[in-house]
RNA sequence: GCUCCCUUCGUCUAGCGGUCAGGACGUGGCCCUCUCAAGGCUAAAACACGAGUUCGAUUCUCGUAGGGAGCGCCA
C-alpha cells in the first residue's frame, strides 16, 4: 500500500510552529515510504477561516520547503460531497436528523455536569418518529454504536482502548448547512485514499469517534499516529505570550529554514545521539517507531545554537540572499558595501541568526558615525597615535585581502617591537568606533581600502584634537 | 466531574531487566586568543513517589501525585 499522509491545518491563524512540526513528520513519512504528502485546508468554519491565514500557512510552508504533491484542497469545495454522504447515511439508518435546539441542549449538559457525569447527547431523537417540531433546523448526527468497544492501534501511543458507552452521538452537519470537523476528515481522509493520519495528540480522543464513522461508512480506518504536544518554555501550552509562535515569524527573526526544521525533527523524535540532520538524512532516518509519547518544551536557545551551527557550516553563497533580504529588511543597501559572503564569513561565528548579523553588518555598509565614548577613551588615546600611523602605512601598501592585511598588520607591529594587540584595538575602535568586532584583518578588509585609511584618518584626527 | 494520554539532568533526549544511566543545548572552570566569538578540554546536573513481578528494576504491572488533552452545530 502506498503511503499517502496529509497535513490539515485550519486557517484561523498562522501556520504556528506545532503544526510545522506534526507538517514535517507527515512530509518524512511520506517521502521516507516513496508516497505522497497531501495538502488539505480544513475551512469549514466559515467564521472563523480567512484568506490571509490561508496565505500565511501556504507561505510558512513554501518557506520550510515543505512541498505537497497533491492539494491544496479546501474543505469549503467539497460541500456537495459531504452533503451527499450524510444523506446517505442518514436514508441507511447510520444518521439521524435531531430537532434539539441549543437552549435544550443546553440544559442537558448542565443538568448531567450537576449529576458529575460527563456532558453527552442524549439520544433524544435517535429513535423517535415523531413528526419534527415544525420550523426548527436540525443537525444530522451520527448513530455511534452504544455498546462495545473501540480499538486505537496508534503508531506512537500502542494500543488503546475507548469505550463506546463513553461516545455520544455527534453532529456531522450543521443547521446552517454545513459539515463538522469530525465528518469532514474522514470523507476526505476516505476520498483521498490516505493511508496514515498523523496529527498532534489533541485529536486522540476524536479518534473513535472517527474510526465508528469508517466503519460506518464502509472503509478500514488508516492508521495512526499521535504526536505529543509541543508546549512554551513553562511548560504551558504554547502561545504569543512566549513570544514568537508563527514559523513566519522565525524568518523575520533571522533563522535559516532548515535550522528550524531540524530543531522541529528532535522535538519528539531522535536517531540516537545524533543532533545534526541533513534533508536527505531526516527522510532516510525518520520512522514514527521513534516518535516518543511525552510533551516536550520549546527551547529557543537549542534553536539559536542550530541556526548559528547552519550559519557556520552552509557555504556563505546558499545563504546569501536571506542575508541581503535582512539587510534590506533593516533599510541597509547591500549594494553598496563589501560582497555578501564576505560579511557572512566574517560574522557567522559571532551570531546566531541572520538579524543579528545584519544589524552588526551596518558598519560596513554606511559611513562611520557614531563612536563609543568609553572605547574611545581606551583606545584612542596618544599612545595609540604611532600604531595607527604604521599601521595605515602598511596597509596602504598591502595587497586588499584578508590574508595580505593581517601579514601587513603583523609586520607594522614587529617593526614597533609591539603585540599585535596594540596595533589592532585603537584599530578597531578606528574602523567600527566599538570595541567588538571580527578579527581585525576581516575588520579592516570589509571596510574596503580607501574607507579603511579614510577611518584611520578619522581615528588620527581624534587623537590629534583631544 | 468523567474519559484518554504523559512523567530520565534546568531543557531536548538515549536507554528497550544487570550500564560508572550516554549524548546535545544551556551553565561553571581551564586552554587558545587582537576584542567578541568560535574551537578544545573539563565540571556540576536526572530515572516523580509507593507497592508488586523478578535473583535483579530507569526498564514490566498496579496504585498515588503532578502535568496535558478531550467532553461544541471549533478544528
Amino acid at each position: 500500500m502506498t503511503v499517502r499522509t496529509r497535513f490539515a491545518p485550519s486557517p484561523t491563524g498562522y501556520l504556528h510552529v506545532g503544526g510545522a512540526r506534526t507538517a514535517l513528520f507527515c512530509y518524512l513519512e511520506a517521502r521516507r515510504h516513496g508516497g505522497q504528502f497531501i495538502l488539505r485546508v480544513e475551512d469549514t468554519d466559515r467564521e472563523r477561516s480567512t484568506d490571509a491565514a490561508v496565505q500565511a500557512i501556504l507561505d510558512g510552508m513554501a518557506w520550510l520547503g515543505l512541498s505537497h504533491d497533491e492539494g491544496p484542497f479546501f474543505q469549503t469545495q467539497r460541500f456537495d460531497r459531504y452533503r451527499q454522504v450524510a444523506e446517505e447515511m442518514v436514508a441507511a439508518g447510520l444518521a439521524y436528523r435531531c430537532y434539539c435546539s441549543k437552549e435544550e441542549l443546553e440544559a442537558m449538559r448542565s443538568d448531567q455536569e450537576a449529576r458529575g457525569l460527563k456532558p453527552r447527547y442524549n439520544g433524544y431523537w435517535r429513535d423517535r418518529k415523531d413528526a419534527p417540531p415544525p420550523g426548527v433546523k436540525s443537525v444530522i448526527r451520527f448513530k455511534n454504536p452504544a455498546h462495545g468497544e473501540v480499538v486505537v492501534d496508534d503508531r506512537v501511543r500502542g494500543r488503546v482502548i475507548f469505550d463506546n458507552a463513553e461516545l455520544d452521538d455527534l453532529v456531522i452537519w450543521r443547521s446552517d448547512d454545513s459539515p463538522t470537523y469530525n465528518f469532514g476528515v474522514v470523507v476526505d481522509d476516505a476520498d483521498m485514499r490516505i493511508s496514515d493520519v498523523i496529527r498532534g495528540d489533541d485529536h486522540l480522543n476524536n479518534t473513535p469517534r472517527q474510526i465508528n464513522i469508517y466503519r460506518a461508512l464502509g472503509h478500514t480506518p488508516p492508521r495512526f499516529a499521535h504526536l505529543p504536544m509541543i508546549l512554551g518554555p513553562d511548560g504551558a501550552k504554547l502561545s504569543k505570550r512566549h513570544g514568537a509562535v508563527s514559523v513566519l515569524a522565525y524568518r523575520d527573526e533571522g533563522f535559516l529554514p532548515h535550522a528550524l526544521l531540524n530543531y522541529l525533527v528532535r522535538l519528539g523524535w531522535s536517531h540516537g545521539d545524533q543532533e545534526i540532520f541533513s534533508m536527505a538524512e531526516m527522510t532516510a532516518l525518520f520512522s514514527t517507531d521513534d516518535v516518543n509519547q511525552s510533551a516536550s518544551r520549546f527551547d529557543v536557545e537549542k534553536l539559536r545554537w542550530l541556526n548559528q551551527h547552519y550559519l557556520k557550516t552552509l557555504d556563505p553563497a546558499t545563504i546569501a540572499s536571506e542575508f541581503t533580504w535582512h539587510l534590506q529588511q533593516q533599510g541597509i543597501d547591500p549594494s553598496q558595501g563589501p560582497a555578501s559572503e564576505d560579511v557572512i564569513v566574517a560574522l557567522r561565528e559571532r551570531v546566531h541568526t541572520l538579524k543579528e548579523m545584519a544589524e552588526r553588518a551596518r558598519v560596513w555598509f554606511e559611513p562611520l558615525t557614531h563612536y563609543d565614548a568609553a572605547a574611545v577613551a581606551k583606545h584612542l588615546t596618544a599612545a595609540a597615535a604611532a600604531p595607527l600611523a604604521a599601521a595605515k602605512a602598511a596597509l596602504d601598501a598591502a595587497p586588499w585581502t584578508v590574508a595580505g592585511i593581517h601579514a601587513a598588520l603583523e609586520s607594522a607591529a614587529a617593526t614597533l617591537g609591539i603585540g599585535l594587540g596594540k596595533v589592532a584595538q585603537p584599530l578597531r575602535v578606528a574602523m567600527t568606533g566599538t570595541q567588538v568586532s571580527p578579527s581585525i584583518d576581516h575588520t579592516v578588509y570589509l571596510a574596503g581600502k580607501r574607507e579603511a585609511l579614510t577611518r584611520i584618518d578619522a581615528a588620527l584626527d581624534r587623537i590629534g584634537g583631544s
